[in-house]
DNA sequence: TGTACATCAGTGAACGCGCGTTCACTGATGTAC
DNA sequence: TGTACATCAGTGAACGCGCGTTCACTGATGTAC
């Protein structure tokens, strides 16, 4: 059984994506060989003429994870070519959609925990990706508030810990309260009202 | 070699609370029974004369770790009688010390994650926290910005996502940013500056 | 263009380690008389 | 109060399973001639 370098690669990426959703989804103890091989359409043995070691593919995982939810958050609404809104970025932030598919939903919410259990290596790319929220969140506030980029601060602390909360809850009514009235607020604040 | 129950029950109380600590710091995945028994002064095999199984354990050890969150946080300040302003809240929930030892600090927050990957068992005290947290924050805001509990609830959800971030992240400063703009923000909201 | 050969992606069995759990055993505790 | 005995907390070896990793093997790919 021969493949290609074209099926090779293509391993590679569908082995990569399907790390990047299940970290999300189930934390880095969440990944296995078996299971992620076994997604991507393959068999066990084979990991190893991809990446080195899981470790290995943990860090190119939490990395292209970190993208992904860089790309979906950042950039333009889908469809239009209009940038978002502030309030259209905390609508679909703290939309039930993003709570209920954390494995395509932003990483810097799904990996904290995780991160804060880690050693140093992946933190970086983390770290980084933190700091970019922050800048966006703080571009986008009004200009009567942003003497100080406290309110982005708070801004993106009350996302992420909304998003985990809801996630975490039992009680549907809790989560969905959780999320719409972070939200409410929160648009309330950047309109300064 | 032979104990008492006096003995039992302090063995018991020495495995729980050193679980309740280490769920907190390291995750769920974090406990094992060797490691426990022998932060307790014992060997692995005595494990079972307390608990039925590992997850047994960890399902008490959630709801201790809650109970002690409670109980600090909730709480007249020690020392003094008088209860807990707001400020004294949010400071003390967002100060560098909580930051650094998650293992005695709130498990709402240390424990957001692994709720979120969890079957349901454990998630109903969780929630109850949750519900605890909002409703003393609610009735210690001031009336004018009670109308809707909105306010708690964007409290909450900055108090666990600035702590979170503050965590996960790679770079000191920052972390202390996140914590004291945090800070400085939810005061500032909750006074209605 | 066709042929021989080296490469290497992928397979699946096997290995080894960590860890939860079990078990036979020990000896102080605490009870029955 | 003293003695005999059952209980059971704690010990440490052993078991078994899951899982990361290794390895011999297969056969299509792609290159050399």
């Amino acid at each position: 059984m021969g493949s290609s370098q074209a099926d090779k690669a293509a391993s590679h990426e569908r082995i990569i994506d399907a790390a990047a959703v299940q970290i999300r989804r189930h934390g880095i103890a969440g990944l296995s060989v078996a299971g992620l091989m076994n997604e991507a359409g393959l068999t066990h043995g084979g990991f190893y003429r991809h990446f080195s070691s899981l470790d290995a593919l943990v860090a190119e995982a939490i990395e292209v994870a970190l993208e992904q939810s860089e790309r979906q958050t950042a950039h333009p609404a889908p469809g239009s070519g209009a940038p978002r809104t502030m309030d259209e970025f905390i609508e679909a932030y703290l939309s039930p959609d993003h709570r209920d598919d954390p494995g395509n939903g932003c990483a810097v919410a799904a990996l904290a925990c995780d991160m804060s259990r880690r050693d140093e290596g992946p933190k970086a790319p983390y770290t980084q990706q933190v700091r970019r929220y922050l800048r966006r969140l703080g571009s986008a506030m009004p200009d009567r508030i942003r003497e100080t980029d406290d309110a982005a601060y708070l801004t993106l602390a009350a996302l992420v810990g909304a998003l985990m909360l809801a996630r975490a809850v039992d009680d549907d009514n809790l989560a969905d309260e959780l999320l719409a009235r972070t939200s409410r607020e929160l648009r309330r604040l950047a309109a300064r009202g």
